[in-house]
DNA sequence: CGGTCCTTTGACACAGGTCAAGTAATGTGG
DNA sequence: CCACATTACTTGACCTGTGTCAAAGGACCG
């Protein structure tokens, strides 16, 4: 994984955590200590690659918590579900993250494909077996749970005080941001995901989701090239919108 | 748009890394490796007692993120502020409960005291150090972290997808059921904090979470000892309007 | 006993939700 | 290649839950 190959989504990411240095990078994390030659197979001697498509479920809120994942390419959505079918959206996924981790015994939320898309799958008792004796796999997971949260946080305020002109801005720049991350263009954001997921994961509707975005278009902040394919034509102004000024 | 206050983060125990045994049952964690009597010493050893008085900021968002605390008596808010001044608690921290925890160099949060508080502070650096060379306090952040995740997401379904009454109502089971892990009476529910504060945390503004409350009151669900003394009149009922029945 | 802070309550406004219709893109079977 | 269905997105008209603004009552305090 040389640092001069042309990024091609699907390898630049993969087996997070077999190649924490990659993810470190990635992620911005501050510190990274690598796993070594030994370790790193005996972590790949316990996972296996499986596939996702769209519209199945990887697992679902409240099956057992038997499997934690990475995903290496493509993009997944998780969510959770009041008994009247309100969802929300707790977070999308892309290349380099991680899925399922938790202490319970079953999963806390969905989890649901939105491409085609590949994930390397971990025994969660033999992903925990292996803690014990590599402590630096630990450490990854340690900061990419401390990530986790602080993402976590930011979308807490945004659900909590940002106008849903805001919620789109902070959301686009996010995609934005993501993909430049991943080591893919940052500006015409792609949205693998449809206009309802948007909904459920900023805490409004198709209609106001839809809305919002042809107002910004008409102001000129961005550009819509097509459904799932916009461009930031003014990203400066973009940014202080999502910062709330 | 004048007063919000910040931050979420739920509910820890106290002397979580000293004792993290105590911490493990208080939380129904699935496993449990205490430190044994040297690596609690050693602990110890880098730990100083604070005390925070109410209204004093802890740290604010964007100080150096020097030290890292455990609460073991008081109550804290953490928020994220908007430059305009509107706040979103991310969480209220009770005794037991992890504060500071970041792998930035700054604090994405500011944390303040509610009331007079008692704090053990590790800098940051020196645990560091001691995570390298003691594997089971690692993995009892780890866990911490991933029990805080799982609430961040809870939060997440509550200011995207939930009504006025929704929120106040999970919001009172919440420290209900934080008060009954902690050993103390979950029934007439003390509110430690003041309704600016609860709406900065439920998305929601001062009057609403009092024409909330007042409307619960009148309804016979819950019966307002006084301002911050709640008794839970109708606990089944409650826990369905929560749940989104 | 006047001031300050917190909470409650009322009247009204508005952002975003709801309901409904229309358009466009894509697929399907004949 | 064309009807036709399906799905996703947009737009409009209207409604409602919550926010905003204002005022008043209570508790606490010097």
């Amino acid at each position: 994984m040389s640092r001069f190959t042309v990024a091609t989504q699907s390898n630049s990411h993969s087996f997070h955590l077999a190649d924490p240095c990659d993810t470190c990078r990635a992620r911005d994390f501050s510190a990274c200590a690598p796993l070594d030659a030994e370790e790193q197979s005996r972590l790949t001697a316990i996972t296996r690659t499986v596939q996702a498509t769209p519209h199945r479920a990887i697992f679902e809120e409240g099956d057992p918590a038997d499997n934690v994942y990475t995903l290496t390419a493509g993009a997944v959505k998780i969510y959770k579900s009041l008994p009247d079918g309100r969802r929300q959206i707790t977070g999308f996924l892309f290349p380099g993250d991680f899925l399922g981790l938790t202490h319970n015994e079953s999963h806390a939320y969905s989890a649901e494909a939105l491409t085609l898309t590949r994930l390397c799958r971990f025994p969660r008792r033999r992903l925990e077996a292996l803690l014990d004796e590599i402590p630096r796999l630990e450490q990854q997971l340690l900061r990419m749970a401390s990530h986790e949260l602080a993402a976590a946080q930011a979308q807490i305020m945004l659900l909590g005080r940002k106008s849903a002109r805001e919620r789109l801005v902070s959301f686009l720049l996010m995609l934005s941001n993501g993909a430049v991350r991943r080591g893919q263009r940052g500006d015409p954001v792609s949205l693998p995901m449809n206009r309802s997921d948007i909904g459920d994961y900023l805490g409004l509707t198709i209609e106001t989701v839809s809305r919002t975005l042809t107002k910004l278009k008409t102001t000129g902040l961005i550009e819509l090239l097509d459904d799932k394919q916009i461009h930031l034509a003014k990203p400066e102004a973009l940014r202080e919108i999502a910062e709330g000024f």
